[in-house]
DNA sequence: GCCATTCTGTACCGATTGGTACAGAATGGC
DNA sequence: GCCATTCTGTACCAATCGGTACAGAATGGC
């Protein structure tokens, strides 16, 4: 077996993640991935198949991440308490060019539903992982007496999901750390989620 | 004089819109839009200056008629039922085709946000105009009485627009007519605006 | 050192991008 | 009917798109 590869494929995943995200699909050009990626044409298409299926496999790593970075305190927060968390560590997070970037999965929905509609759909069927992860945590809460809300677990999912959603358009709108504050703020109050 | 112009141009501008609406901007080629708009290549630079000035105008039309299909009802309706009939008139209204497109001044802050900046800002200023009239009617109508709500009308018109922002993308990820009927209900309940 | 294998870098591909040049048709004033 | 003007349609432009072919360098096993 000889010569095994010189770059590091997880690295240049991140690295085009991290652009995809930045840009979006079509506006990312390969010249630039290449770069970004630090690798050659054919070692990418060797590696990645092609731009589209790069692309699917940063969204599943973005939507895995996401998923992961609000599972990930299931265990250590009451569930009331999961959508400040998971608002507040995406986007007061220190690194506003980050957070101007919003949702790779919110952004992709919007650029592709039109132009590649199965792109689209598994980037909303990602999101949709998330609302259900919110449905789980609350119905478990709401049958241990954990969490009171008049409303049902599923419904309570979908609010916060649809505010989470508008809080990506606006943190890409203006990402200033006061402005979403502000409304991470009101929208959690506005829930009954204070806490 | 010779010769007048042998196209409509603010039908030609319309057909632009349309299809700028549904794909975006850059997934939106030339061919396509004379095609749709049924003008030769050089009457559209004659009459358009560029793709992107068309687009801009696109926007600007886009943003004028948003906001004036809500400041119409202004006179009519009590400003705590505004925010209702604007997301039902353009989220519930017969053409689901339309509806999965969303709000093309949505779609294009998170397109052309790390793309073209000026092009996003254009877009995020007009959506700005449409809190800022939700803002001016609130403020009205809280110190005419109109309208009782322990939060500022500032805050209240920004809690509005972040759920409109979140709608616009449920709208462009599903556009299924219950499911955005259940989530205008349980928003607008959510902030007290049932009436 | 040799060779098979698999990497990297680059030249090249046809298709498409937004935009321009220009020929020729059509239409106003006279 | 004539002519200046302004339209329309198309040929063309360089640049860029995503993707492929292939030469040559590098590295494993022996």
């Amino acid at each position: 077996m000889p010569r095994s590869a010189q770059f590091d494929r997880s690295q240049a995943l991140n690295a085009a993640l991290k652009l995809f995200w930045a840009r979006g699909y079509s506006a990312t050009a390969l010249p630039d991935l290449l770069q970004a990626m630090g690798i050659a044409r054919s070692s990418f298409y060797a590696s990645f198949g092609s731009k589209r299926e790069l692309f699917i496999e940063c969204l599943e790593l973005f939507g895995e991440r996401t998923l992961q970075g609000i599972a990930a305190r299931e265990d250590s927060l009451p569930p009331g308490q999961l959508p400040r968390a998971f608002f507040e560590n995406t986007l007061l997070e220190p690194s506003r060019q980050r957070v101007a970037q919003g949702c790779m999965m919110v952004n992709s929905v919007l650029e592709l539903s039109e132009v590649d509609a199965e792109l689209s759909e598994f980037a909303a069927s990602r999101l949709d992982l998330i609302e259900s992860f919110f449905a789980r945590c609350f119905t478990d809460a709401q049958t241990s007496g954990a969490l009171d809300s008049q409303r049902s677990p599923k419904e309570l999912a979908q609010l916060v999901m649809t505010i989470n959603l508008g809080l990506r358009v606006q943190s890409r709108k203006n990402p200033s750390r006061e402005y979403l504050q502000s409304i991470v703020d009101s929208s959690l109050d506005l829930l009954g989620l204070t806490a």
